[in-house]
RNA sequence: GGGCCGGUAGAUCAGCGGAAGAUCGCCUGCUUUGCAAGCAGGAAGUCCUGGGUUCAAAUCCCAGCCGGUCCA
């Protein structure tokens, strides 16, 4: 990039030079002259113990300063989006404050809430989570400090020079920063699709915001200049709270109270300043990529202040484990707090991995405390400026129970593994093997470390374990899946589906006829969309059975070659049963949606839905598996409210006012674009932002029935339900059900449940009667036949009507007399079985014996030595083979034929 | 969304091609002042479901359902 790229305003009046750092070469402005860029590695932290500001801000105030000075310059504060990333598919987390602008405000096409904006944005990241605790400066959660002005071509608001001005300003009049010390150094950003040149402002030794000029957008691995140029600014709350407070680590500076608190509960010692200083010096010095690098932060800091390797861990890892339980605790509230559920997959497994990991630090504080006293005070805390999270912590605390008695099963189930395993090495004389190792964590969730603690065996756990475990999952990029392909240049089409919710015809002209898409100038036809199918019907003598809507185009799908139609007006007919039936779904949905929540608590959250006409579904999350109390529950709120007729009032507003008036939990569907929503509310009940059609009143609904729940994944339960007309034929076809069923059993329907417990169990009683029968005569049979062979070597033989289990057991019986030989044939539905069993003393081998003789007559079969089963394909030749098999048997026991 | 592990008695699991097992719990009796326990006997299973391979499948193969776990 050019030098004249980074030369501001502020640079030229004020008179700072461009200097270039010795060390890493990076260019950078300043008003003073610097040996070093000033960020370490380059030079490492001078602001510990010795603020750069004239004032110790807390966390809090920190904050305020910076967005009132924002304010207090032209800019609207904007409230936090929430930490989950609902608007958009490619992330689950809000990594950074631009994130709630992408992708549409930047893009254009849609209107952010207020610009210029200053903002705090929490955002959550889980690609440091090994380092969160040990370097003094990583957090899962943090919050980006942010002011964003959003350059639309026809309005342009300010770019670079007022970006930097304002950063400068900030920090030399708000925080007293001597104005020779910060350096901006020049950069390039990239992400998300966009990207352009950016300063980094650093002092202390430590990078304090980004300044980016968004100017480019990634099409097809090219970079075009976008029509939206977009000041996106990071400053980190944690970071300016450190360098404000100087305190040994940001941990101490951003978690004071709650560390305090801790520090109390576990009694902890006293660790020397010193030590933490020069600890978190190395720490940025270095970067933290396995765990070999931990052991060389520690090295060097070892060496530095002058003591054991060993004495320093001993006196650091507790603070550690506190500094991790608090981060760890902080997150959660947020990734709770906004409704992530705790699951194996997707972003509730981040939620897991937080918990499992605050579990662990404070198990090894082993302290009788709780992560979810942890939770629970540190919400405490934050009420003032997260009041959200104060009202719900009851339902925040019961997902933590829930994960924590999970995890609680996981480990019992491990620790009678890892026995059984340890049982087997310890007689093989062996310790645990890598391999063993990661099967264990991969499929059973056990670290080696816990491993360790369930066994005394040695166990070889080597620095890049983690690593062999990622090795152990790549696979191929799966292919996404295929869109409709249609020119790019169609007209647009006017949508009146909002206009008039009962208009079913109408008349438009064809402005397109692609294939089967007809393109209309205007049209009442719902497009599929939020989860509602299409609406079906005709235009002139076609059949719509589908719409889609592409771009700003909406398309009618028509059997048949609609061509002749090109610039036509036709006449168009919406399927009114359909449409109702699609209408009183949707609402349905919205009412199910409530009362699951009032049911079930404020963790659930749509993750899903679909409204067909006869038949709608809805996923949401939640922890378990419902039970047919919490089902009957759900049903019997959702009507409650179809009786309760409630006003259905969908009404377009300003996106901000919209999240002021209902809050984030307008965003169920997941994103919705533009500056304004289409808000559906039922009163009291439900508001959700949404584009479908809805009935006037939840009487219109008339019914909704409960067909059936079942849990989709961890963390998502499927609710499948009918309303209307639908829900009135799945009531009757169950009650028909019933009735058949008590018709066949011929009792009344109250009757059906204990008459049912009652044949069951008595056919299973008599079941087992009638095999002990079989078994006892079997016996008595056997015995019989025995008794009459006579001889030394008795050889029973012969043909078993009674089939073949009965034949099992003679064969049984026949075994159990040591010196006996039984041959035994009986058919079978396709074929004819023979057995061949001998007592302990008989010494032949059946299995042999069989497998030798029954080719002979077209038969099959091996066994055991003193127990062989063949199959023949007729009784005749089973016949001949038994007589071949007695000779033999004779021949081999040294007795006469016959 | 994908990989891996698993589904057998009320519970925990073994068996991994030749007629379904152990331990705990449960029931009955004996022993003991009582308890913990001990002894003897007993009940308890659609070996997740459906296909396939095989003379023979809980066991091998395929599909599905359910659970666990790791990764994105």
């Amino acid at each position: 990039m050019p030098e004249s790229e980074y030369e501001v305003e502020l640079f030229r009046k004020q008179g700072f030079t461009r200097q270039t750092c010795p060390k890493c070469s990076t260019p950078f402005w300043s008003l003073g002259h610097h040996e070093t860029c000033g960020e370490a590695p380059c030079q490492e932290y001078d602001f510990i113990g010795a603020s750069p500001f004239k004032k110790k801000l807390t966390y809090r105030s920190m904050r305020e300063d910076f967005l009132s000075f924002l304010e207090q310059n032209g800019h609207v504060r904007v409230k936090r989006y929430p930490i989950v990333a609902r608007w958009r598919d490619d992330v689950f987390f809000v990594q950074a404050s631009v994130y709630p602008f992408q992708p549409w405000v930047i893009s254009g096409e849609a209107s952010p809430p207020a610009n210029p904006l200053a903002i705090s944005q929490p955002c959550v990241r889980f690609t440091d989570l090994d380092n969160v605790g040990k370097t003094g400066q990583h957090f899962t959660m943090f919050e980006m400090m942010a002011h964003h002005a959003f350059n639309f071509p026809k309005k342009f608001l300010y770019f670079k020079d007022r970006t930097v001005e304002l950063c400068h300003l900030f920090l030399t009049e708000r925080l007293g920063v001597d104005p020779a010390l910060p350096r901006y150094k020049e950069s390039w950003w990239q992400g998300g699709g966009n990207s352009g040149p950016c300063f980094e402002v650093v002092f202390g030794g430590a990078e304090a915001a980004t300044l980016v000029f968004m100017v480019n957008r990634e099409v097809n691995g090219h970079r075009v200049p976008m029509d939206t140029q977009v000041v996106d600014t990071g400053y980190g709350l944690e970071r300016l709270t450190w360098l404000s407070q100087a305190t040994t680590s940001a941990y101490e500076a951003v978690f004071g109270e709650a560390l305090a608190y801790l520090k109390r509960a576990t009694g902890a010692k006293r660790v020397d300043d010193r030590i933490l200083r020069e600890y978190s010096k190395v720490a940025a010095l270095l970067k933290i990529e396995s765990l070999g690098d931990i052991r060389a932060i520690r090295e060097q800091t070892a060496a530095r202040v002058g003591m054991s390797v060993d004495e320093l861990i001993a006196q650091v890892t507790p603070l550690e484990k506190l500094y991790t339980l608090c981060d760890h605790a902080r997150a959660l509230i947020f990734v709770l707090g906004d409704g992530v559920v705790p699951s194996n997959s997707r972003e509730g497994y981040f939620a897991r991995l937080l918990i499992r990991r605050g579990l662990r630090a404070l198990k090894d504080l082993n302290i009788t405390y709780s992560l979810v006293d942890t939770v629970s005070f540190m919400i405490d805390q934050m009420r003032e400026d997260y009041p959200e999270f104060f009202f719900n912590k009851g339902d925040i605390v019961k997902l933590l129970k829930v994960e924590e008695a999970r995890y609680k099963e996981t480990l019992e189930k491990g620790r009678a593994t890892v026995a059984k395993i340890a049982e087997d090495l310890t007689a093989t004389g062996k310790g645990f093997d890598v391999e063993t190792l990661l099967q264990l964590y991969d499929s059973h969730g056990l670290n080696p470390d816990v491993v360790q603690e369930f066994t005394d065996l040695p166990i070889a756990v080597p620095d890049d374990f983690y690593a062999r475990v990622a090795a152990r999952h790549e696979r191929p990029a799966t292919e996404p899946a295929k869109r409709i392909e249609i020119s790019k240049d169609l007209p647009p089409t006017k949508l009146r589906v909002y206009e008039d919710r009962r208009r079913r015809t109408f008349r438009a002209k064809v402005l397109a006829v692609e294939g089967e898409a007809v393109a209309l100038d205007q049209t009442f036809f719902y497009p599929e969309g939020g989860g509602q199918e299409a609406d079906h019907g005709t235009l002139d003598e076609f059949e719509v059975y589908d719409v889609q809507r592409v771009g700003p185009t909406v398309l009618h799908f028509v059997r048949g070659d609609a061509g002749r139609l090109r610039g036509k007006r036709v006449a168009c007919t919406i399927d009114a049963p359909r449409r109702e039936a699609l209408m009183r779904n949707h609402t349905a949905t919205h009412i199910v949606l409530g009362a699951a929540r009032k049911a079930l608590g404020n963790h659930v959250w749509q993750a899903g839905a679909h409204k067909a006409a006869d038949v709608a579904r809805l996923d949401i999350t939640h922890y378990d598996a419902l039970t047919d109390a919490e089902l009957n529950k759900i049903e019997e709120l959702a009507n409650d409210q179809v009786l309760a007729a409630r006003q259905v009032r969908a009404k377009v507003l300003p996106r901000d006012l919209a999240e002021r008036k209902f809050g984030f939990r307008l965003y169920q569907g997941g994103s919705v674009p533009g500056g304004e929503l289409r808000v559906v509310e039922i009163a009291k009940w439900d508001a959700e932002a949404c584009g479908g059609t809805h009935v006037a009143r939840t009487s219109d609904v008339a019914l909704i029935k409960i067909l059936r729940s079942t849990r989709i994944q961890d963390g998502v339960v499927r609710l499948e339900y009918a309303a209307g007309k639908p829900a009135f034929d799945a009531v009757r076809k169950q009650s028909e059900e019933v009735r058949r069923a008590s018709d066949i059993l011929g009792v009344p329907a109250d009757q059906l449940v204990p008459t049912t417990e009652r044949i069951v169990s008595e056919w299973k009683e008599l079941r087992k009667l009638s095999e002990r029968a079989t078994d006892e005569q079997a016996t008595a049979n056997a015995r019989q036949k025995i008794e009459s062979a006579k001889g030394n070597w008795p050889i029973p033989k012969g043909e078993v009507p009674q089939g073949v289990r009965f034949m099992m057991s003679m064969s049984k019986a026949t075994a159990s007399e040591s010196r006996a030989t039984g041959i035994y044939w009986a058919a079978a539905p396709s074929d004819v079985k023979l057995v061949l069993t001998r007592g302990t003393q008989v010494p032949i081998d059946a299995a042999e014996l069989v497998r030798a003789v029954a080719p002979q007559f077209r038969g099959k079969g091996g066994g055991k030595p003193d127990f062989a089963e063949a199959s023949f394909p007729n009784l005749e030749m089973a016949r001949a083979a038994a007589s071949k098999l007695e000779e033999l048997i004779r021949e081999k026991l040294g007795i006469e034929s016959g």
